[in-house]
DNA sequence: TTTGTGCCTCAAATTAATTGGAAGATCAAA
DNA sequence: TTTGATCTTCCAATTAATTTGAGGCACAAA
């Protein structure tokens, strides 16, 4: 699979998917011509990673995340500590996007029409992570 | 409420408050001595912008998102509009996190110990996403 | 009243993550 | 066989979002 069709499929521009093989993420397979040659699971990190971004996630947590999920993620007594603090920290996420989904769904619920009545701010939607 | 203070509560850096003042998301009141003196709303929406950058929201998508919880937002027949593909962005992240979560869980849960098997990606996780 | 901590401004520097552009090879179709 | 799209490398530039640092005022406690 050449570039043209992974940037297609993994909606990731071509230099950003050369870059993601500059950092290590992906290692492809070259042709006799010299173009890479993609296969499904490099598309498949591609997406994860293109996915893990938008989502905040920094390159190294990237990083770190296929290292969990990927079967070459070598025994070690921490990795369950690893995948724990990851699952937290997506938690927070999710939590996050309810909370805002909730207030945004009761605004286009409640101010339905071309008229915006005045439509509070839900107050715990900024308030502050309890510590 | 001191910069520090807000700053300890939104867990936001004091120069990045500054910085933000800067682009215009809050506008506080300063005090006789000019320090810049925070209300309860600051401190919402600085928490509010906080959670949001964490969860890949770039500057400007907070801007917008604060003008369309904001109390201030005028009304405008495409509020609504705009509220909509916030809410269609915020699932998607949503659903994104969620596979992220459940692949991890069922690592957790699987390679429960310290030594580690073999836990294969599954294989949805880093599918494309539906076009 | 000194001493340390917190606040101020302003301009410049940094960091992470791409993205751009030049120069050139390859491919696919007319 | 030329023409246009797609690929290659390499190095530099850009973009977004902070962060640093210098120089200085304010405040609170010893």
């Amino acid at each position: 699979m050449n570039i043209g069709e992974v940037s297609k499929r993994s909606g990731l521009p071509a230099k950003t998917i050369r870059y993601y093989e500059d950092i290590g993420f992906i290692t492809p397979r070259r042709s006799e011509n010299g173009y890479r040659d993609f296969d499904e699971k490099d598309l498949h990190r591609l997406a994860f990673i293109g996915r893990s971004r938008s989502l905040g996630f920094t390159i190294e947590n990237c990083r770190q995340l296929l290292e969990l999920y990927g079967d070459q993620s070598r025994a070690s007594a921490d990795v369950k500590r690893v995948a724990e603090e990851n699952l937290r920290e997506i938690d927070a996420k999710i939590a996050d996007l309810q909370a805002m989904r909730g207030t945004l769904s009761h605004l286009i619920g409640t101010c339905a029409g071309d008229q915006r009545p005045d439509c509070p701010i839900l107050e715990d939607l900024g308030r502050t992570r309890a510590t």
